[in-house]
DNA sequence: CTTCATGCAAAAGATTTGCAAGTTC
DNA sequence: GAACTTGCAAATCTTTTGCATGAAG
């Protein structure tokens, strides 16, 4: 379960470029290994300077060209913050799990829920999708920025509301 | 039920712009409004081209302003494309639904499943969150794309993999 | 060898910001 | 009146592309 979960990684990645008629090359594999033992969310940029630093010669440019495909493999997910995506975080190190977002201060909270991962192979069976991955952000006022900021009196008719 | 919706986005608006010591213009009334009427996804852009033909006066820079109060007082949702955020969707405008997203020829197909939003709003309370809205997306492969590039011999044992 | 990939630097877009003048509270 | 807004245009940032050269199949 140690050394197949790379190749897994490998062999959906290489099977997305064979799909494309793309080649598997030296950097692409290098952008994920990188991207594969990325702990955490990370920007394109932050990806750029990671392979940089662990002495990879992919460049800016095939790093954007990489991250799509990437996505389309499942084995990246974009991340939604401020309405943005402007990060990505690796689906495939560490435990998957999906966020909480506030919107008042930005911090984001991670969880994890069998039950979404079931109703969504689901929904993807009904409309005969393969699924590959998903983004699934919740975004709300977290119980900090509750208590900093009471709600204005008439506000709570407007947010029992639909979410 | 018809003129008390739109009165409840009002208030929630106003309530997340009083929460920033924000103030209530003609300009992003006229946003709102406009979100509200719009029927389908949108970019920024659209939005500014479709203020100045409504006449209104909101210039480029306004509509980019108002966006992420909107996203957080959850009347606008923005949208994951190939793995970015360039679109959004009214939340207040029509029913409300998720959507599945092919990658491989970017068509959309939208869902819409009650239990999805029950969990979401159990898993919000859980971390003590109020929920104000939420991004959830379904990346894969549709069916016409799945006959058009059958997969590859070896793709079985990969696709099943967690998604 | 034919096709695709890469790096680079330039180009294109999208979003943000400084500022002076106009509004809202 | 004080504080917040707006439009405009300039400034930033991010992402994409054209092209010549270097790999992969």
């Amino acid at each position: 379960m140690r050394l197949s979960r790379n190749k897994m990684n490998e062999a959906r990645f290489r099977d997305v470029l064979r799909q494309h008629g793309l080649r598997w090359t030296q950097e692409r594999q290098e952008i994920l290994q990188s991207v594969a033992r990325c702990p955490g969310h990370f920007t394109a940029d932050d990806l750029v300077q990671r392979l940089q630093s662990e002495g990879s010669a992919a460049s800016r440019a095939t790093v954007y060209r990489a991250l799509p495909l990437l996505v389309e493999a499942g084995l990246v997910q974009p991340m939604v913050l401020n309405g943005e995506v402007r990060r990505y975080e690796s689906a495939v190190s560490g435990t998957h799990h999906d966020h909480l977002v506030c919107t008042r201060c930005g911090a984001i909270e991670e969880f994890q829920f069998e039950a979404f991962e079931i109703l969504q192979r689901e929904v993807a069976a009904q409309h005969g999708f393969r699924l590959q991955g998903h983004v699934h952000e919740l975004m709300g006022t977290c119980a900090k920025c509750q208590k900093r900021e009471p709600a204005a009196p008439d506000s709570d008719e407007v947010n029992n509301a639909r979410a």
